[in-house]
RNA sequence: GCUCCAGUAGCUCAGUUGGUUAGAGCGGCGGACUGUUAAUCCGUAGGUCCUAGGUUCAAGUCCUAGCUGGAGCGCCA
């Protein structure tokens, strides 16, 4: 039985009246007649009719939720008025049984947070099922749009020997027997002893390696999972995930912010125009979720409408100062309904930022030149501007409705003296990086770049609410099933 | 890490000011059904009320601590 044939291409382009092999997962079996078949090629299902009289003793009470089946028999058009074709079915076998009585899943809807309990089978649901699908077109795409521009996939290490990456807090990588520690004299752990000699931790970002790609092939992009042993408790973070970081060398900040938008458009785009099946899954699932809301919780759009609206629309730019000035004159900030205060120098919290997205722009807006004293030691720092009361750097975060930053990124800064002077004033060791410093005292160039993170985007194109729904193993604080 | 909410049948939930034998829908099981679409109809089984203490004549219900899940915040992508 080798020439089985996807229920994608079944229902794609049925040559009716031919005999076909499918197999794949019950779905439902209605009526001891109707079997909806599912074989994750396509969210959509085949109706396998069957008679149950001319069926083997027996196979009739397998042909349960979730069983795997294989079904021979001739495609037909079909009678019943939910669908165009059928397959009638002269033999099913079953292959894989799977009994009621013990399987946890069931024919009816299941609230997320129960079916993350069950990470092994809930990609077979229609949700995870899109859900999946389209998390592997969007990774293929950000593959494609690089390609077709020239950029180049350099592969950053996952275990790193730096520590001044400065994204957060790292998940430390050793064979040291933790009960018998090698200690040196002044009674310290003695690394060196260590598989790498040194202490070493799994990545935060593989940025500062992408600038050394860039600053040879030209334009770089790194795709790869990155870790954060932050104690982060929200739908938006995940201790594990996956982040893109395109790095190109000649390139500004208002290039970057150009790429940024671009890239963000495509990927959604590309969904659109190869995905819509699976989209308008989701999108039929989160009306039905948002039904269950109040009014005043509701969004504002459906999925598809906000997907369309955000290709369609340019996306707003402001400086760090306009989005401090706006904000002081917004009717919640006079109202006193923020809960943090508003001024230069402060960050903007996540209440600003969904107020800028949501309320002032209501569409994705680029905030840039944010206060030096608040951002990365790598961002390139601006010269002076009389609007402005502190020094800013040349850093962009794009925002997104819902999920707040989905991109971080800066023009770097190249200029070897005023790099060195900001890492000693925030105290870095100098000679954690003395690499990066010598990119600069060697054939340095003006460079910019940035990092999304993937699942932020996936959980936008595909509106789910919770990051660990997007991704099939979510690694979250006190969470490692799986 | 902080704040708030929740934990009752396989799942989703109800359970009144603390009071007799803890309920429903779905799912399961048995049966009916040859055009179903979350099929439908009849019948039926199914509970350590998260854990440990405490208050009380009496705790699913009140108190304390812990565990787990969720939301908001912080950190960020």
């Amino acid at each position: 039985m080798k020439s089985r044939t996807e229920i994608k291409d079944v229902l794609k382009a049925p040559a009716l009246g031919s005999a076909v092999l499918v197999k794949g997962w019950v779905r439902a079996f209605r009526n001891n007649r109707f079997i909806a078949l599912n074989d994750g090629s396509t969210p959509h299902n085949l109706q396998v009719v069957v008679d149950a009289d001319k069926l083997p003793e027996g196979i009739l009470r397998k042909i349960n939720f979730h069983a795997c089946i294989a079904a021979k028999g001739t495609l037909a058009e079909s009678l019943g008025s939910g669908q165009a074709v059928e397959l009638v079915a002269d033999e099913v076998h079953i292959l894989g049984e799977c009994n009621p009585e013990e399987y946890p899943l069931q024919p009816k809807r299941q609230t997320m947070e129960f079916l993350r309990t069950k990470a092994h089978f809930r990609p077979r649901t229609n949700t995870f099922g899109a859900v999946f699908r389209i998390r592997h077109a969007v990774a293929y795409a950000i593959h494609k749009y690089y390609n077709d521009l020239g950029f180049y996939y350099l592969h950053s290490p996952i275990i790193t020997g730096s520590d001044a990456e400065g994204a957060g807090e790292m998940f430390r990588v050793t064979t040291l027997d933790l009960n018998h520690l090698p200690r040196t004299e002044s009674g310290e752990i003695d690394w060196k002893e260590d598989f790498f000699g040194r202490s070493t931790n799994l990545t935060v970002s593989g940025q500062l390696q992408a600038e050394i790609g860039a600053l040879a092939l030209g334009k770089v992009y790194t795709f790869g999972p990155t870790f954060r042993a932050e104690n982060s408790n929200t739908p938006r973070h995940l201790a594990e995930f996956w982040m893109i970081e395109p790095e190109m060398a000649f390139y500004d900040i208002y290039d970057n912010m150009d790429l940024a938008e671009d890239f963000c458009k495509y990927l959604i785009r590309y969904v659109l125009e190869y995905y819509a099946d699976d989209l308008a899954v989701l999108d039929a699932r989160l009306r039905e979720e948002e039904k269950n809301l109040p009014a005043d919780k509701r969004r504002p759009m459906g999925l598809l409408e906000q997907l369309h609206f955000v290709v369609d629309n340019n996306f707003e730019r402001i400086t760090y100062t306009e989005a401090i000035r706006l904000l002081q004159n917004s009717k919640p900030y006079k109202k006193g309904q923020f809960e943090f205060p508003v001024e230069w120098g402060r960050d903007l919290q996540a209440e600003h930022e969904r107020y800028l997205v949501e309320k002032e722009f209501k569409k994705p807006v680029i905030v840039r030149n944010y206060p030096q004293a608040i951002k990365a030691f790598y961002m390139r720092l601006n010269d002076p501007h009389p609007d402005e009361p502190g020094c800013t750097v040349a850093a962009m975060d794009v925002l997104f409705p819902g999920i707040g930053e989905v991109i971080g990124g800066s023009q770097r800064e190249e200029r070897h003296d005023v790099l060195l002077q900001r890492i000693r004033e925030v105290g870095i060791p100098e000679e954690e990086l003395w690499w990066y410093l010598e990119l600069r005292k060697f054939g340095g160039a003006p460079h910019a770049g940035f990092g999304l993170g993937f699942e932020r985007m996936v959980q936008f194109i595909t509106g789910m609410g919770n990051i660990r729904d997007v991704i099939p193993f979510p690694r979250t604080p006190k969470n490692a099933e799986f």
